[in-house]
DNA sequence: CGAAACCTTTGATTTGAATCAAGAAATGAT
DNA sequence: ATCATTTCTTGATTCAAATCAAAGGTTTCG
């Protein structure tokens, strides 16, 4: 069995956060798994590209993010330890993505790629079950944040940022995160000032 | 075998829009279906439920939205006939909804109750990975809108909105389309206006 | 260490969409 | 058919955030 110094321990953890996931079974899923580590500013991934790999981040940061036909970004998330990145949509047919994705950290990633991750999904009984209630789990926090970015004000949202997820304000630059709640910097810059009096 | 007749007809080809689904398989999940109709207007869940059903589209338009405090709401999406409602999120945790599920026109739909559910999903291996696949299909939309709503302007919205979903156009109040775009009534109908002449 | 590149703050100005308001048109109910 | 309600359009005004601009900070790395 893997021990808590492999970097499998930190997926084992996350796997068994949502199912239960027996020894036996990881014992199928390690051999598929791939280490590969990034560097800052790396991308794993570019509009354009078809997607050849599920990535989960054992240390660092990702960002899946859009780009306009201005050049403009925007983040869709922010990932780090204990996190998955991938474009399924892109990977399963075979077709290109318009989202990016990136590296913000150096950082150490496991990746399975496609014929892998379908052998895991179809043939590993708890993996099939992780994947359908994590996914779900990022789409429920996609859907509330499609309504909120739309309805919240600037304030509002970095409000909810601070309040949901602090541990990334300690760790991103701040036109990061202002590209992520969809605002200039100079605004989320004018909205820390007025908070912090 | 259900012939074209049956409401199970469209289900069955949405099934193998996405996956081989045998008939034999589709033998096993058509007894946990049960049928439901809808009225205009009416509710299938509200922010605070907790959900019970997945439902599919035999005949109708749904909309899952947000509500804030000021009690301004924005819709997530709209689905039609042969497209999927649910909030897994709630039904498979068993906690409270924040979005709001609704018929805008009267309809029927198929509903899968939480126990059938994960039965259909733990025991009927094309449904699963029917399931798997229509999520990441709405996984990818999602992550696709949520940059879109913040780096567009109005008229890029209603654009897009055009150029992907005419048919919806036709079918919905244009209040309705506004609060999916994120946007005043008023505004949307001066985009109209200035793309008209 | 020091220069360069990058990021953040602050100020002045512009602007596009929201808001407010009222009338027209469409829809639905009796 | 008619009335009541809801939805849509148009106009005037306001306002919040974007943009433009420049000066401080901070990090990077040769």
């Amino acid at each position: 069995m893997p021990n808590k110094n492999m970097p499998y321990a930190l997926l084992l953890t996350e796997l068994r956060r949502v199912v239960s996931f027996p020894d036996k079974e990881f014992l199928k899923l390690a051999p598929l798994i791939e280490k590969v580590e990034v560097r800052k500013n790396e991308h794993l991934l570019k509009a354009g590209d078809i997607s050849r790999s599920v990535y989960f981040i054992v240390e660092g940061c990702l960002r899946q993010y859009l780009i306009n036909s201005n050049g403009d970004e925007r983040n869709i998330y922010f990932k780090v330890e204990g996190g998955w990145c991938s474009e399924l949509q892109s990977l399963l047919n075979k077709t290109p993505t318009d989202l990016n994705l990136q590296a913000l950290e150096d950082g150490k990633l496991l990746a399975l790629n496609e014929k892998n991750w379908i052998y895991a999904v179809t043939h590993i009984p708890p993996f099939t079950l992780y994947f359908i209630k994590a996914q779900q789990e990022t789409n429920y926090m996609l859907k509330k944040r499609l309504g909120e970015a739309t309805i919240e004000t600037p304030e509002e949202k970095y409000m909810r940022f601070l309040a949901e997820e602090p541990q990334l304000l300690l760790r991103l630059p701040l036109f990061q995160i202002a590209a992520y709640l969809g605002i200039t910097p100079e605004t989320l810059s004018r909205i820390r000032k007025k908070i912090s009096t």
